[in-house]
DNA sequence: CAAATTGGGTCAAACTGATTGACCGAAACT
DNA sequence: AGTTTCGGTCAATCAGTTTGACCCAATTTG
C-alpha cells in the first residue's frame, strides 16, 4: 500500500523510479555500445522516428541540450547513414531530419527491447496497471512544460 | 488507450517515461546546483537516508559506479558535514554511512519536491493510478537484478 | 602465526559528454 | 539593404567517469 505521508513509502517510490528507469534503458544502452553509440544517439533516433521530418531546432527542444552537444552525435549518425537531412521545401534554411532504412531498423530494434519489458509488465501487472503507469508518466512530463514556462 | 502493438503507442510510452523522469529530477537538480552539488550527491544522500548505516560497498552496489567515481562527491558531502562515516563495531574496516542533521534536512527538502509532484499525480490521476505506477516501476527495477545476474 | 583476502582510500591518466563563446553562411523577413 | 533565423563549426573548458596502480588496516584462512 502506498502512503505518501510515510517517508518509507516516499523513498520506495523514488527508488523504484530510479531503478525502473535504469532497467528500461539498460538493454538499448548495451546494444548501442556495441556499435560505438550511446544514449544520446538513441534519443536522436527516437525523436526522429517519433516526429519524422522534424527540424534541428525542434530536436534541440526535445533533447534540451546545446546545438554543439547535438552536433557531433548527429553528424556521426549522418555519416553512418542512419539519419538523413533534407532542406525543407518551404524554408531552405531548415533541415528536415529523417531515418534511413538502416536507421529505422536500428531504432526499431532498440524499441523492441523496451517494448518487451513493457509486455512483461503487462503480463505481470495487467493492462490497467501499465495504462496507469503511462498516464502518470505523461502527467509528470506535462509538469515539465509548466516548469519551463516558469522561467 | 494503450496498444503495445502500435509503434505510436510504444513511442508515446517511451517519450512519457523520458520526460516524466526528467520532470521528476528537475527541481532537486536545481536545488542541488545552487549548493554546487549534482545528481550524484542526491543519490548518495538518498540511499544513505533509505538504508542508514549502509557500507561503502553496498552504496557502490546501489549506485552502480566505480569507487573512484563515488570518492569525490562523497568526500565533499563529508566535508560539508552532510554525511558522516563511522567504523563498524563488528568489522572496523567497514565504514557505516549516515546522514548528519543537516544532511537529513537537505535530503528531506529534495524529497519533498518529488513528493509534491506525486501528490499532484494523486490528485489528478487518483491513488490507484499512482499505486499502479509504483508497482510497474518496481517490477521494472526487479528485471534489473535479473539482468545483472545474467552476466 | 603467517599469508591471503577484503573494505576502504587515493593518485594519475584518459575519455566522454557537455557547456559557453565566437564566428560563418545561406535563407528569410521587414 | 539590414536584420533575424536556422544551421554548422571551431576552440577552450569543465564535470563526471573509467581503468589501473598502489596503499593501509582489519579480517579471514590455511
Amino acid at each position: 500500500m502506498l502512503d505518501l505521508k510515510k517517508p518509507t513509502s516516499q523513498q520506495a517510490a523514488m527508488e523504484a523510479f530510479f531503478f525502473g528507469y535504469q532497467a528500461f534503458t539498460a538493454k538499448p544502452d548495451e546494444m548501442l555500445a556495441r556499435r560505438g553509440l550511446s544514449r544520446v544517439h538513441h534519443r536522436i533516433l527516437f525523436f526522429i522516428a517519433r516526429y519524422p521530418g522534424l527540424s534541428m531546432k525542434q530536436l534541440l527542444g526535445y533533447l534540451g541540450v546545446s546545438k554543439q552537444a547535438l552536433n557531433i552525435p548527429l553528424r556521426q549518425l549522418l555519416e553512418m547513414h542512419l539519419v538523413e537531412s533534407l532542406a525543407a521545401p518551404d524554408d531552405k534554411r531548415k533541415r528536415l531530419l529523417a531515418l534511413t532504412d538502416d536507421g529505422a531498423k536500428l531504432e526499431q530494434a532498440l524499441r523492441r527491447e523496451q517494448v518487451k519489458l513493457l509486455e512483461r509488465m503487462l503480463a505481470e501487472a495487467g493492462a490497467d496497471a501499465v495504462s496507469s503507469w503511462l498516464a502518470v508518466n505523461q502527467r509528470l512530463g506535462n509538469t515539465r512544460q509548466v516548469m519551463l514556462g516558469e522561467d
